[in-house]
DNA sequence: ACCTGAACACCGTTCAAGT
DNA sequence: ACCTGAACACCGTTCAAGT
């Protein structure tokens, strides 16, 4: 809270009264993001996010219908960062080891949560699209999910994985991932280092990959 | 918002000016309960716990440190209940059949996130005990986490389960659980109906289950 | 010991008014 | 079209004062 009125008087002359931004909306989702990362998506304020970028807290409506849809644009960041993590966690992974591939991608998830706990919760956490306004955070999460289940398939096709649905083992897999992270967050979970929670994972992981065979 | 001020306005001549209460700590937790259920955790709001008891807002400070102190009472409670539902879930499956036992306990679980969703994300959503206050918040979890420890050491012992690590194996069926429900409520794992839920994901634990043999 | 009443510093949201 | 300024109805928290 100090800090946040230290960054208001941070610069006094350099805020010139130039009322005028180039793309206010991307500025305040980027302060919102920072904001988040900081103090964590309980304290975060639409307020001092404009504060941050030096305008009138009012002027965000102009932007965003309202706080929710500032977050929703926070967590829409957070899932392309998130696909990105996923895919080139594959990188020099041969196609022809799934439980390699699996293990990376789900591996990523875990890694992204854990890197970013308050984007994640945001992304993740509360019922944000609960009554369906947002349809384009729903399309954000497809594309990491997509990722997990076209893997799924492809074990499933050569023969790597036993016959069964590879949507349901995707989201067995995520499921996992999802509840460790969550649990390692909200320190349900304690490891003494980041490394070895990510170990921690990668052998639950293991096993439940082994048990798909 | 509405429904609030009518429930203020619901007792005008029945409440008396008898400012005295049995007790108020509770009677703040059992309304702060049925307020949750009805609004969700984040339009929880301490005023009107308060109000809904019939007290002034600032009384709640004579028996919770603050905010948080009151959603600790409102998870503890959520924990014991918990813990029961779990407990009974065992009644008449037979010890010797750990994998239907382990079926019943993560199912359970799953089962009281669906059927108090508000108060399961007070329990285990937010982080609430982040800075280490409230330990009692830590033994309240240990009680049903310890069952299904239990049940995997009893697993192991008898052969059932290959050798490992109760606890790690209790805590990735856990995992899997938490991730589940989580997912479920968040609207992440769309199903027809709350049976199709469950069902769904008894699948995965039973796959998650057979893969320990 | 327990509660009230008033106050403080904040919010999210709205809206007329400015440029 | 985009932003400001002021206002509204709310919070969580504190504290003197009442009984």
């Amino acid at each position: 809270m100090a800090a946040a009125r230290s960054v208001r008087r941070a610069a006094p002359a350099a805020r010139k009264p130039t009322y005028h931004h180039g793309d206010l909306r991307r500025a305040l989702t980027q302060a919102a993001i920072a904001l988040i990362a900081e103090s964590g998506p309980e304290a975060f304020t639409l307020r001092e996010a404009a504060r941050k970028v030096g305008v009138d807290h009012a002027a965000a409506y102009r932007h965003f219908a309202d706080k929710r849809a500032l977050l929703v644009a926070v967590a829409e960041d957070g899932f392309v960062t998130l696909a990105d993590r996923m895919q080139r966690a594959l990188a020099g992974v041969a196609p022809d080891l799934p439980e390699a591939r699996l293990q990376r991608l789900s591996g990523a998830y875990v890694r992204f949560a854990l890197a970013h706990p308050s984007q994640f919760q945001v992304m993740l956490g509360p019922r944000l699209n609960e009554d369906g306004r947002f349809p384009s955070l729903e399309a954000a999460i497809a594309q990491p999910f997509g990722l997990v289940r076209d893997e799924m398939a492809r074990a499933v096709a050569t023969g790597a994985f036993a016959p069964a649905d590879p949507r349901e083992l995707a989201v067995g897999l995520w499921t996992l991932a999802h509840g460790y992270a969550t649990l390692v967050l909200s320190r349900r979970i304690v490891t003494r280092s980041q490394k070895k929670a990510l170990d921690y994972f990668a052998a639950q992981a293991a096993r439940m990959l082994a048990g798909l065979r």
